[in-house]
RNA sequence: GGGGGCGUGGUGUAGCGGUUAACAUGCCGGCCUGUCAAGCCGGAGAUCGCGGGUUCAAAUCCCGUCGCUCCCGCCA
């Protein structure tokens, strides 16, 4: 080995020890006579002293190292003179007295700097050269912290008696209902395989295979467009068990859950313990979306028994043919401005409301002093009477903005979600507080009006409630599904559901999502004979790995916690990927291109 | 498919109709034996993403285009 020790663990007690170091020139400072060099590796940083006397030689190298040069460094651990430890440093008592220094390789002047960190840089400069950016201190905590965020889940897994098995990556369609990435098969003419968009199909073989207990660190692929927590290829933590219910799987997902943040993040807190849970219907209703970020209260409250007996005619009505009026409470922002700015934050606000669908947002706001008037455009139709009973429903205060919404259920959610994701940006939430919780009881279909059918809300393996299966016959709709979601910070981080290992019911789904028998044998008739050779009850779970370690890294985006993440448009910058085929390879292969006249080949720059 | 943001020396920014295109840092050279964001002195480095238009005059205004990004659709 090069190395006797990392650049990160050399302390007093090493004084005098004969070392040799490799790694990176962090920085140089050059004394004239006397050179320093900061040597960094993954595990630290350790000064270089060079003596221009002591260690001629050693000094002649030292001053031709630049930055990001590779050093090869041999000398003595010394312990430093009286006033110059340097406590920013975990390596600070100490230096390096330089002996012998190699080159082991040089360095161009790198395109960004490596050793500080600037904030935002350009994320195309950084991903056309990621084995830079991986250099940078953030990028290989991040990745380090993902490495342990998954070794600790192996560990914790093993440890349940969990078994790790691999599935194909090339195999065919699987039932998660976003679009495939498609490989053609050479051997088979015409024939494509499909990437996994999930293990689904193959962890519920693997239970009737009787494993009981599966799990994989698995990547997966589905071709959407992509997200800030959205890569067409991710990782998620696979994971089914046999003979479990609901409460099995949720009561030990939630234990590693808590365990990976107390063993892996131990300066993050949890909001609360055991995870709350909210059924997906209060979920939609109070926070506009399923995946609610629960670190801040804003919520949309229902006032229709209130509103619907004002004076403000659009409320009346509405609340007339059923649509409710929901009331959304912005503690003390209205008390902190004046007319003119309120009326600003008020028009921007509902602009906000009609992007999202609505056609205005009515508010008012609350008087500082007590029996002050209600202000704002709609302050005059309620009288002194229901004002009292308002503010009471909505626990408001003086100088509370309260913000009304009443349209269609749908976009009422849309407009409580869009004014809750922009309040959040104002509040700086605090990264460090990870608000996990459970939403259950969602629907087991939703509707699709553009093809007239019901979709399975989240697979159609997942099995109904036990006590809603009768409504499969009667009224599909209210039907709730036995999935769960684990929901952090407005991220949703896993999800996973009982399964159907009943073909009898199994065969009742098809029909009702517009799957003929015929096209359902085709596709996943292996699944249904396989349900036919004693498959055991079982369940489970997949989370998003890439999401999880996010979070746990106070990242803002998954890309920062992935070593070689795709660029919105899906390529890699840096190797330029996708590229094209040859003529040869798409013989082989019996594809003829079809390309759109536009697309003549764009080779990424 | 749609809407928004960004693009100026290597990097990060300023400039927003007439500037010698500014500042910091990095880079190159010199000085310096206890620095650690080292310091001091000197120097090089930008056709302002690209194309077109408006104008006497465009980094600046307009249109288009490319790249990155945020969001909706899509996707759990």
């Amino acid at each position: 080995m090069m190395k006797t020790h990392t650049c990160g663990e050399l302390r007093l007690r090493d004084a005098g020890t004969p070392v040799s170091l490799a790694g990176w020139v962090n920085r140089r400072r050059d004394q004239g006579g006397l050179i320093f060099i900061d040597l960094r590796d993954r595990w630290g940083i350790t000064q270089v002293v060079v003596d221009l006397e002591a260690a001629p030689t050693a000094h002649a190298v030292a001053d031709s190292a630049r930055n990001e040069y590779v050093l090869h460094v041999t000398g003595a651990v010394r312990v430093r003179p009286e006033g110059t430890a340097n406590p920013e440093l975990d390596t600070g008592d100490i230096d390096i007295v330089a002996d012998e220094i190699v080159i082991l390789n040089r360095s161009k002047t790198p395109p960004f700097y490596i050793n500080k960190d600037e904030g935002v840089l350009d994320e195309a400069l950084r991903m056309r050269h990621r084995y830079l950016d991986l250099r940078r201190e953030t990028m290989q905590q991040n990745i380090i912290l993902r490495h342990r965020t998954i070794k600790f889940i192996r560990d914790f897994l093993d440890g349940e008696d969990f078994l790790e098995v691999e599935t194909p990556i090339l195999f065919k369609t699987t039932p998660e209902g976003a679009r495939d990435f498609l490989v053609p098969s050479r051997l088979q003419p015409g024939l494509f395989y499909a990437l996994p968009q999930s293990p689904q199909q193959l962890k519920q073989l693997l239970m009737v295979g009787g494993f009981e207990r599966y799990f994989q660190i698995a990547r997966c692929f589905r071709d959407e467009d992509m997200r800030g927590d959205r890569q067409p290829e991710f990782t998620q933590l696979d994971l089914e068990m046999s003979f479990v219910e609901r409460e099995d799987v949720m009561a030990l997902m939630e234990r590693l859950a808590i365990e990976i943040v107390k063993g892996v993040t131990p300066e993050k807190r949890l909001l609360a313990e055991p995870f709350p849970r909210i059924g997906y219907r209060e979920a939609l209703e109070q926070y506009g979306t399923d995946r609610p970020d629960i670190r801040f209260d804003l919520r949309a409250i229902d006032v229709s028994h209130i509103a619907g007996r004002c004076a403000f005619p659009v409320f009346v009505e509405n609340v007339k043919s059923g649509k409710k009026v929901k009331c959304m409470r912005v503690p003390g922002v209205a008390g902190q401005l004046s007319g003119t700015q309120l009326r600003k934050v008020a028009r921007d606000l509902e602009n906000m409301a009609r992007r999202a669908g609505a056609k205005g947002l009515a508010y008012i706001t609350v008087p500082t002093e007590k029996d002050g008037e209600l202000r704002g455009p709609i302050g005059k139709f309620f009288s002194v009477e229901l004002k009292l009973d308002l503010l009471e429903q909505m626990g408001a205060e003086g100088g509370d903005l309260l913000l009304f919404m009443s349209d269609a259920d749908e976009i009422v959610y849309a407009v409580t979600d869009a004014l809750r994701n922009h309040f959040k940006a104002e509040m700086e939430l605090d990264d460090d507080l990870l608000a996990f919780c459970w939403v259950i009881d969602f629907p087991e279909f939703i509707w699709d009006e553009e093809h007239q059918r019901w979709d399975p809300s989240q697979h159609m393996f997942t099995m109904p409630l036990p006590e809603d299966l009768h409504l499969l016959d009667s009224d599909p709709g209210a039907a709730r599904g036995s999935q769960y979601d684990l929901v952090c910070n407005g991220y949703e981080v896993g999800g996973g559901s009982i399964r159907i290992h009943d073909r009898a019911i199994q065969e009742k789904i098809f029909p009702l999502i517009g799957q003929t028998m015929e096209h359902a044998i085709e596709e996943f008739g292996h699944m249904l004979e396989a349900f036919e050779y004693g498959a055991p009850p079982h369940g489970g779970m997949a989370w998003g790995i890439d999401r999880l370690v996010m979070l746990l890294a106070g990242s803002p985006n998954i890309r920062e916690v992935i070593a070689f993440p795709k660029t919105q448009g899906g390529t890699d910058i840096m190797a330029h990927a996708p590229s094209t085929a040859t003529d040869e390879q798409l013989r082989e292969l019996h594809i003829q291109l079809d390309l759109p006249e536009e697309a003549l080949v764009l080779e990424a720059d």
